[in-house]
DNA sequence: CTGTTAGCGCATTCAC
DNA sequence: GTGAATGCGCTAACAG
C-alpha cells in the first residue's frame, strides 16, 4: 500500500533500523490508516527464534494450589503452540529456605529470556531479582509480588481484600457474637507466607471497621505433622465451645472439612481459601460453606502470555495484574470451569 | 511422513472421498502417532470461504444483558480474525411479540450457514427451529434453551440453580423469619421469561426444602413504566414493614438499589442477577449485597466460537453448555474482568 | 538503505 | 486416485 517492500516494513515494525525517514513515515501513515496489528500465531510460524523461559515454584502436587499455576502456564503453551518456548521447570521444598536458596542460586547463573517466579520467601526472591535485574533478564511474579523488585508484572489477588471478604463471609452465616476459629499453618520459622499476613490484615480490618465483636480464636496447627491434627483440633474444640464458625486463610481448609466428616460436625460454619481437591470435596459435601478462588490457572496463563507477547514484540506491559476474587458455594463449584479464560 | 502428498492428506483430512484405502489407513496411522490437530488459525490463513452468520436477539441497550452477549460475540470475532465470517444482527424488540414474529419470518427466509438465536418468546422459537432445521442450517441458543427443538448447542446458566442460590443467599443475611420482598416484570401477557420461571422455582424450592418460613412478598410493579416506580414502591414497603430482603430474579434490580438510595433505605438486604451498569452501581455503593452473574459475554463468546470452529471442521459439538454463576459482592466486583475468558 | 526470495502450516486448484 | 504449485501474513537470509 506504501509501494515498499515487505522486508523494509519488517525493518520498521520491528525497529531494527537501516530504514530511511522517508519510507518510515510512509509506512507507519498506512499502518495508522488500517489500524495494523500482527498476528501473533502467524508470527511464530515464521519466527525461527526460540526462547528459553525459567519457571519456578514450590513443588507441584497433584490438586493444589501451585499445580494449577502450572496447568495455566501450560495452556498459554498450547494456545502459543507457534511459538518455540522451551520450559525449564525449577521446584523447591516451600517449607524449607534453603531448597529454595539453592535453587535460585542455579537460576541466577543460568542464561535465559525470561523467568516467572512463584513467589514465597521474600528475601530470597528479592536477591534472586537483584541477579535478574543485572544480567537484563525479565520475570515476573505469580502469587503474590515483592517489594523493592522491579519485575516486569506480577499476577496475583487482592489479598488484603481476600482476608476482607472472608470476614465479611464468616460474619455474615455465623450468630452474632459467637466466636471465630482461625487455622494457621505454623511454618518453621521464616518470613515467608507474605500473602497470609495480608490475609490477616484484612480480616482483622473488616471486624473493627464493622465494629463486630466476635471473639477470635487462634488454632495453631503444626502443618507437617498430620497426625497430630485430631488431637490438637480435639482440643480446640474442647477449650472452645462459642465457636460458631472457622476461617482458614491459605489452602489447607480441606483438612478442616475432613475433620469436621469424621467427627459428625455440622454447625460449624467453614470459609476457606483455594479451589484444592480436598477444599472442593468439602464445598460439595456441605462442610465448608463458602470457598474462595483465586485464579491460579489465569495467574500462570496471563504469566506466561505477557512473557511471551513480550520477548516477541517488546510492547509495553501492564505491571499489576489482580485476578478475580471467586465466591463459590455448593450450589455454583459444579459449573466453575477453571479453563474460562481459554475456551 | 507417510510418503504421501499434502494433497493427498488434505482430501482425507476432510473426508473429501477419491483417496485409496491404502493411502487413507496409511496417513491416519500418522495423524493418530503425532496427534495431530489442526491449527485453526493458520487453518484460517488458506481458507477462502466466507460465512454467513445470522444473529438475533432483543433489542441492544447500553450496559444491559444483551448487550454483553453481542460483545463476546465480537471477541469470538476478533480472536478469529483469519476466518472470514459475516454477521448479519437482526434484534426486534422483546417486549414485543409481533417484531419478533418478524425478524423470525425474515431470517426463515434468508440463505446463512449458521444462525445464533438469543431466546424469548417460547413459542415463536419453536417455530423458527423448525424452519431451520427444514433448510439443515445449524443454529444455536444463548440464554436459555427452548424444549422441542434441535439446536446444535446452547450456551446458559442453570437459571433453576440461580434461583436455589438467590433464595440461600438472601436468607443467610437477613433475620430468621422476616419476610422477603419479590420485585416482579409484569410483563404484557405472553408465556416468555422461561427464565424468570425457572429461577422462581429454584427460589420456592429452597425455601421449602430448608423449612424455612419467612413470607415471600411478591412486588408487582409495570416494567415499562418508571414514572409509578416510587408510587408503586412506596406502596409496598407501607403496606409491608416486616419486609428484611428483596430478591429481584431478572435483571432490573438495579432500580431497587436506586430506589433504596434516593430514600435513603439502607436496612433492606437486597440479592439482584446480571451486571448490568444500573446493578454494579448498586453493588459498589453498597445497596445491593450479592449480585449473580452469569457470564453473558462468555456465552455469546463460545457460541460463536463454537459455530466457527463447527462450520470449518464439522467436529462433534456438545449440546449443553452451562456457563458459570459468579456471586459477586462489593469487595469482589473491582477485580471482575468481564472478558477473563480472552486474555 | 532496499527489494527479492523462500518457507512456516494449511487448503485449494489443476494437471496428470 | 494423485502430486505439484500457489498463496494466505509474516520473518529471515541474502543480494544488491
Amino acid at each position: 500500500m506504501a509501494g515498499i517492500s515487505p522486508g523494509t516494513v519488517d525493518r520498521i515494525l520491528h525497529n531494527r533500523g537501516n530504514v530511511s525517514e522517508s519510507a518510515r513515515i510512509a509506512v507507519e501513515d498506512i499502518l495508522q490508516k488500517v489500524n495494523y496489528r500482527p498476528n501473533i500465531h502467524i508470527t511464530g510460524l515464521s519466527l525461527k527464534r526460540k526462547y528459553k523461559v525459567v519457571i519456578t515454584t514450590p513443588n507441584l502436587m497433584e490438586g493444589e494450589y501451585w499445580e494449577s499455576i502450572h496447568l495455566g502456564i501450560q495452556h498459554a503453551l498450547e494456545e502459543f503452540e507457534n511459538i518455540r518456548v522451551e520450559c525449564i521447570i525449577l521446584t523447591y521444598n516451600q517449607y524449607d529456605i534453603y531448597s529454595c536458596r539453592d535453587v535460585y542460586e542455579e537460576i541466577a547463573g543460568m542464561e535465559s529470556d525470561a523467568v516467572i517466579i512463584g513467589t514465597t520467601f521474600k528475601e530470597e526472591t528479592l536477591r534472586l531479582s537483584k541477579h535478574l535485574d543485572e544480567k537484563d533478564i525479565p520475570y515476573v511474579f505469580v502469587d503474590s509480588t515483592v517489594e523493592n523488585t522491579l519485575p516486569l508484572a506480577f499476577f496475583t489477588s487482592d489479598h488484603y481484600i481476600c482476608g476482607f471478604l472472608i470476614a465479611k463471609l464468616i460474619t455474615s452465616i455465623i450468630p452474632d457474637g459467637s466466636e471465630i476459629g482461625m487455622l494457621q499453618a505454623v511454618r518453621t520459622g521464616d518470613e515467608s507466607a507474605n500473602t497470609s499476613i495480608l490475609r490477616k490484615r484484612g480480616f482483622s480490618d473488616y471486624l473493627t471497621q464493622k465494629n463486630i465483636d466476635n471473639n477470635v480464636r487462634k488454632m495453631p496447627f503444626t502443618a507437617m505433622d498430620p497426625v497430630q491434627y485430631d488431637e490438637q483440633l480435639d482440643r480446640f474444640f474442647q477449650d472452645h465451645h462459642e465457636i460458631g464458625g472457622v476461617v482458614v486463610l491459605n489452602s489447607r481448609g480441606g483438612i478442616l472439612a475432613d475433620y469436621f466428616y469424621r467427627k459428625g460436625i455440622r454447625d460449624i460454619r467453614l470459609v476457606c481459601v483455594d479451589l484444592t481437591t480436598p477444599n472442593v470435596w468439602g464445598l460439595r459435601n456441605g462442610f465448608i460453606d463458602f470457598l474462595i478462588g483465586q485464579e491460579p490457572e489465569h495467574q500462570g496463563f496471563l504469566a506466561m502470555k505477557t512473557l511471551i507477547e513480550y520477548l516477541i514484540y517488546r510492547n509495553p506491559v501492564k505491571l499489576q495484574n489482580y485476578v478475580r476474587l471467586d465466591i463459590l458455594t455448593r450450589e455454583t463449584i459444579d459449573y466453575y470451569k477453571r479453563f474460562n479464560f481459554m475456551n
